[in-house]
DNA sequence: GTGGTCTAGACCACG
DNA sequence: GTGGTCTAGACCACA
């Protein structure tokens, strides 16, 4: 399904984490899809079930997923609640990113490209495929 | 100066790293400014010395300050070579934040608003305030 | 594994980071192998952990491994970019040594002599030994 | 007379040190010229006359030059006695070096050139001028 | 078990 | 006064 860096610092349940969260947000995993099971995808990576349910655990705590215990998990159609908050430290990384690019040297001119040309792709991806 | 969030997960030393790394880049710190002293600094975050010596030397590492032993710490006035790949890596997260802010409701005009409003502030604020 | 100078001018996790440079450039740590435990290596050479640990930070920083925590830390096996910079400096630390070994009354061809010694020995020992 | 670099991490004194060693070695500085007296050369610099004393202390102590009380310091004429030591210390340096930039991916070629280079050049300058 | 963070406190070199 | 090194010892997260 995807791999993990067993190189890199960051945990391998974070990994985890971002790697589904990306894709469920590209419409990749779809609303109400089951994800695999613990102990398959454990087996998949040949990592601790353990790490897995972990991963799984801090995706439901962030909205992504739910589980129903003795189904399985599975995407959660709409994102719960209060996105606004999460909205909003989104607004400040972003702010701090483009500064970040421009204090590198990166124009302006390139970051707004660079953005619009994320926009149209995800546009494409979203709606209901 | 500035505050730390004690119950963050990411270490105090990083939080500053980061901090100080934003104050650099908004040009609040002026190029060979001198950062207050070790100690001092210590003393109004009331943590302890080598915490605020392990920040310095990460920004030092990263190319943001300079310390000279027995003098003190300054903000490097230009940053060295080899932007790219960070920058690289900053399109990645920009990329990622953008995709994000869509799934949970964002519309595409507000994020280019928002991009367009931090670009125009930070050409404001970086040449010789 | 090795020892260090108490007395020398060069602090202790200087001195680490220098010796374990040597042992992954002249190939007697292999790529991907894993280092010494900080609080293994600390026991062996009876200095503090902290000191350890700071070396291998350095030797992080400077490409030569990486530590996942958790797990161990352990040599990088290819260099990451940016070798011009850094080759640069030795080819001047290299120009400084020839100019002082000709004037404590070294011969060039002694030194021709050295040189070619050293590169033979260098390329049998770093393809797969 | 020269520069020093006020942002290095390097002593003052000790770069001085290594600026008028190079000039020593360059034949710069002829045997029994004098140096500037400490006083001058720290009106010139614009430092502390105790650092450029401590310098030229160093220098004594290294073999570079000689002092003579009331009258000033002067190069000497040739290395003190155990050059062997100093020799072997270099050609380790150099070794080390060499490995390295092998290591970083500097072809034997290019290293043998660049020595030959640096050979002819000090050989050029070196002989009574 | 691993690396990582943080503290408290001592000592050093530099200018 | 400055930054830097080192120790001793506690605690945490990860797999």
């Amino acid at each position: 399904m995807f791999e993990l860096d067993l190189r890199s610092r960051s945990p391998m349940y974070e990994q985890l984490v971002e790697k589904i969260k990306d894709l469920i947000i590209n419409n990749v995993l779809k609303p109400d899809e089951q994800l695999p099971a613990v102990r398959v995808l454990a087996g998949e990576l040949t990592i601790n079930p353990n790490t897995i349910q972990k991963a799984y655990r801090e995706l439901e705590h962030r909205g992504y997923i739910y589980s129903v215990p003795g189904k399985g998990s599975f995407v959660r159609p709409a994102v719960t609640g209060d996105n606004t908050a999460r909205l909003h430290a989104l607004e400040n990384e972003l702010s701090r990113i483009v500064s970040e690019m421009l204090f590198l040297g990166a124009s302006p001119a390139d970051i707004i490209t660079l953005i619009k040309a994320q926009l149209s792709k995800d546009e494409g991806g979203k709606p209901d495929d």
